[in-house]
DNA sequence: GCTCAGGAGATTGTCAGCATTTTTGTTCGC
DNA sequence: GCGAACAAAAATGCTGACAATCTCCTGAGC
């Protein structure tokens, strides 16, 4: 049975739940230990790691969880404001009837979620509606590189959910998605996606100036 | 020395280059012996490749040469059209003298390429109007996915510049676009670039439904 | 007190070999 | 003649050991 593949699993998402934080050294010897299996495999994974943009590695020096820098974190939601824009625009054009009730629903249960406040599941549902609408564009290799892009910001997004206020905000920028996608508006998708992900970086651009 | 590293650049490269054609199982004992190395470098150079998306890997079935049909390539340059039309902007809001004057020079080689119909020679130029403008832009995070997005298509760009008035057609939406650039005018550098970009995936389109 | 050479320890890089899996080729039965 | 089971070959997955490299600490010299 290759272990290496799920190695691999494991050890992301153990980076992107924070058990191991930024700048953490990651020992091969350690992990093999941790993970129960060889060194092989987890070379393999910090490897695949690496060219996803959450490992760092050095010749001869080893491993540590990349710290990614709020300018960075600008740029990735950048980038995913160009590329989630093409994909919603996509979304709009394939819309179907009981993938556009998907929507309505996701969206009744982040107004529920807000007016709550948890912000976990607010969390959750938003990672949810964007995936729904990565999968009903058809867009396989703008979903794939989202899918990265989010991964690598997704220590800021997390913070971002915190913020008083924000996910009321945020939950009708979604909302304005959602609409413009089952009308089949492909333009005004896009609009309302690439204005929901710049206010993200506004949001990031004001902690860059005063990090909290 | 690790010699891993150099390994997976000569393997992207020869794979770039179509000394492996699509398709072509990458045996790893064969590779050792091509470029004098132990299997663990090749292992590391196929992982490497694999998560870039040049290489294709089932497990206990081996590698291989990731073949990209044409409705992929397509997706490649609408996910390139939407990351380059955003650092074309940018580049739009950085530029200065010196940096016109390169793009500009780039502008006259091509054109005396394209008269004297060297199509190797424009598909470098091509190449380097394209970093230079990435360089430019300051948005790593960006230019490093477009980057992986040009050599995943490589093979089907190669093709277009082979195209008869394909050149003398693409000349022009560059000058157009370095033109906007130097003008510092973003969103007529974005919209230029775009318009490229989009042009190449209608032809992609129109071999989709009639293949070469 | 400071700088720099040297060495011990820790960690990654590499290799050779064995185990496991897949594939291919062959033989047997029908 | 055809299909299934079985065996041999090929290729990958994995492990342990060894080599190369880096880091850190010590101590001598100035």
């Amino acid at each position: 049975m290759p272990r290496t593949d799920s190695v691999t699993d494991v050890l992301r998402t153990d980076i992107l739940a924070g058990r191991f934080p930024p700048g953490d050294r990651l020992l091969e010897i350690a992990l093999t230990e941790r993970y129960d299996c060889g060194r092989a495999a987890i070379r393999a994974a910090l490897v695949e790691l690496s060219s996803e943009g959450l490992v760092e590695r050095e010749a001869n020096r080893g491993a540590k969880v990349r710290r990614i820098s709020v300018e960075e974190a600008i740029q990735i939601t950048e980038a995913r404001a160009a590329l989630e824009s093409l994909i919603a625009g996509r979304a709009a054009g394939n819309i179907t009837e009981p993938h556009g009730a998907e929507l309505e629903d996701i969206i009744a249960k982040m107004r529920a979620a807000v007016a709550e406040q948890r912000s976990g599941d607010y969390s959750d549902l938003n990672a949810t509606f964007h995936r729904k609408v990565r999968e009903m564009s058809g867009h396989a290799v703008a979903a794939d590189m989202i899918d990265n892009l989010r991964n690598r910001a997704a220590h800021h997004q997390y913070r971002l959910a915190l913020m008083p206020g924000r996910p009321a905000e945020s939950v009708e920028q979604h909302a304005a998605i959602a609409d413009a996608i089952i009308t089949g508006d492909q333009d005004r998708a896009a609009t309302a996606m690439h204005d929901h992900l710049m206010s993200v970086v506004e949001i990031l651009r004001r902690w860059g100036d005063a990090p909290a």
